[in-house]
DNA sequence: CTCTCTTTTTGACCTATATCAAAAGAAAAG
DNA sequence: CTTTTCTTTTGATATAGGTCAAAAAGAGAG
C-alpha cells in the first residue's frame, strides 16, 4: 500500500493538497535487519511502510532483546514516545526483512500539521487508532494464558506471525520462546 | 485544576475561543459510585475531571471487576475506543468519590475539532500522551514482578494509590488482591 | 458503644510458566 | 556435500503468584 492510497483513505485530500504532503516523505530502500533508530537516540523520523516490515524492541536487564511492537506494511513505525516528544527513545527500532519506507522528519511533519488542519486531523486518526491497538494488547498480555496470547497475535498480525523468528513474537507476547513453541503445536 | 487552566497550559487560545470552547462543556457534579457508560453502550461524552476521580473496568468471564484505568484531577475520562469509534464500549466507567466533572458530547467535540484547527491538535497531543502512558503501563505488566508493578503504580498514580479499595489497584496492576497485600508490607 | 457489612490480611496448597540444559532441525558458508 | 552457526523443540526441575478459606481489622448505622 502506497502511502498516497493510505492517506486517501483516511481523510479526503485535494490533488494539491496531497501532491504538497508527500512531496515531504521521502522514499527510502532499508536492507533486512538494518536499524533505524537506537536505544538512547532521539528519534527524528517517522516512517511509512509501503514494503516489508519492522519491530521496535528493547534491551532488558539481562540484556535480553525483548520486542514491543511489529509494524506491517501500510502502518507508520516509529518510536512513538520518541519522536513526539523528542526524548531519548526506549527502543530500537528495526527493519525486519528488505523494505521500502517513506520517511519525514519531526520538523516537516509540524510544519505540515500547522499548516493542513486535514493533517493534524490524520494525525489524531492515527494515534487514535494506536492507543486502540496497545489497550487490546493490554488486555491480552494482563488477563489471558500464554496460549490466549497467541491467539490475539494471530488475530492482530496474521501476516507477521510465519514471518519472523520465534523468539520475537514471544518476547512480544511476554513468554519464552520454549513456552511458545510448545504452545504451537 | 479547572478546564480552562488545563487548555491554556496546552495550547495558546484567544480568549474569544477559548469562551467558545468551554460553552460547549457542562459542569457536572456526579456522586460517588455513580456509573457513567456501562460495558456494551456507547460512550457518548468525554469528561474532564476538575474534581475527584474515576476509573474504567469490565467484567471478566467469572464476572470479577478488571480495572482497565484510573482518571485523576485534570484528566479527560472516557471509554476511549467506545467514544472515539462510537462503538459498544468494552468497560464500564464509574466514579470513585463525588466528583465535579465537564461533559462535553462527541458531536460538539466534533464540532470544535473542525472549527478550531488548534483544538484538533490538542485532540492529538492529549491523545499522544494517553498513549505513552499506555505503553508505559504495558511495559510494566509484561515485564515486571509484581513488586515492581506496584512502585509503578506508585509513580504513575500517586495521589490514587492510597485513596482506593486495594482490589481495584490489584486488578489495575494484573494480580489478585491477595498478592498485592502481601507486597504493601 | 455494639452490631453488621465490607475490606484487608494471613495461611496452606497448587499450577502455569520460567529456567536451564541439551538435542534436533534448518539455513548459511566453505 | 560437509561443516558451522542459528533457530526451534524437547525434557527435567523450580518458583512466582494464583486459589480457596478463614481470621482480623475498619467503617457506618442505629
Amino acid at each position: 500500500m502506497s502511502i498516497t492510497d493510505f492517506l486517501n483513505t483516511l481523510i479526503t485530500f485535494t490533488p494539491e493538497e496531497l501532491k504538497d504532503i508527500i512531496f515531504h516523505f521521502k522514499k527510502e530502500s532499508v536492507a533486512k535487519n538494518q536499524v533505524l533508530v537506537r536505544q538512547g537516540e532521539v528519534c527524528h523520523s517517522l516512517y511509512f511502510v509501503e514494503k516489508g516490515m519492522g519491530r521496535s524492541y528493547y534491551l532488558n536487564e539481562n540484556g535480553k532483546e525483548i520486542t514491543q511492537w511489529f509494524f506491517g506494511v501500510g502502518k507508520f513505525m516509529s518510536s512513538v514516545d520518541s519522536f513526539f516528544q523528542q526524548t531519548p527513545s526506549l527502543y530500537h527500532l528495526e527493519v525486519l526483512e528488505d523494505s521500502v519506507l517513506y520517511t519525514i522528519s519531526k520538523e516537516d511533519l509540524d510544519q505540515l500539521f500547522a499548516k493542513y488542519h486535514k493533517m493534524e486531523k490524520m494525525g489524531r486518526i492515527v494515534t487514535t487508532e494506536m492507543l486502540t491497538k496497545m489497550v487490546n494488547k493490554l488486555n491480552a498480555i494482563q488477563f489471558q494464558t500464554a496460549r490466549e496470547r497467541y491467539d490475539y497475535m494471530l488475530a492482530e498480525f496474521p501476516d507477521i506471525v510465519y514471518q519472523v523468528p520465534l523468539g520475537h513474537i514471544a518476547s512480544y507476547l511476554g513468554m519464552t520462546q520454549e513456552t511458545l513453541s510448545r504452545i504451537r503445536k
